[in-house]
DNA sequence: TTGAAACCATATAGTCACTATAAGGTCAAC
DNA sequence: GTTGACCTTATAGTGACTATATGGTTTCAA
């Protein structure tokens, strides 16, 4: 299979597929006589794993650690489970930092109607002032 | 006053300060016979909106925006009304989107408790299987 | 007066995970 | 023989900084 195909079935560029193999992230595939790639299941199956843990948010290097305990299967997972614990709480912590952010605006945004003149918004001076319900 | 305590009243590194002028945000500040940045308050205040709004997760191009509408004042504010609304959107998508991505991690977490080989653990089975709850 | 600390200047590269562009080689079909 | 789809590498751009290198200026104390 060359770059092309694999690229479709993952839904990636194939771009995205050679900058993981620069990363590291995907072993350097064999190369047919004119220098193209030539992939094998197996090598799918590795992008098609780092694409789910992307779809999960896992960082590059945090995927790279998951493939390093792959490869070293015989000890315990506690590591992985770590992993992504950390990545819950990481995600958690997002979730409560936007909803602040989203209660601010939200007071933000009361604080003028529409017909007014830039000069008396309600909003730019919520802004100026620093008038944002901090915390 | 000089762009060290510009940045130390304003909790910015100077470097900022110099990216925010570099990128049109501050105009170009006087400079001393030594080539030394003076600033007034004035622009320091123009400094302190950019960073209420960076704090409000606005991005330089809307900050930018904004400050378009704050030099010509007689005009109607629903651009900058439009402008915040569309800022909630998309702080509200990217909740939901967490949140689901939230879930998705439990629910992979609650697959596998220590204690285990990495050959059994269960996160990285539900990975590799993509048994990953979609949606 | 000399020397160190703290400040200022510019320019450049690094972060993250791609994405886009340029410039060119390869292959099959028409 | 030429068009088009495919492949190659190398390089630059995204956003909002942050870090580093290199050097000039000021200020204060020893």
């Amino acid at each position: 299979m060359r770059i092309g195909q694999l690229a479709r079935l993952a839904g990636v560029d194939t771009q995205t597929i050679r900058f993981y193999e620069q990363q590291g992230l995907l072993p350097p595939p064999e190369r047919q006589g004119n220098g193209y790639r030539v992939y094998t299941e197996k090598q799918g199956e590795r992008l098609a794993f780092i694409r789910r843990c992307r779809i999960l948010n896992l960082s590059l290097a945090e995927i790279q650690e998951l493939q390093r305990y792959q490869d070293n299967p015989h000890q315990p997972c506690t590591a992985v489970n770590a992993l992504l614990d950390d990545h819950i709480a990481h995600v958690r912590s997002q979730i409560t930092a936007l909803q602040t952010l989203e209660k601010q605006l939200v007071s933000l945004r009361a604080s003028c109607n529409d017909g007014r003149e830039v000069e008396a918004c309600g909003v730019l001076a919520g802004i100026c002032e620093g008038k944002m319900h901090q915390q």
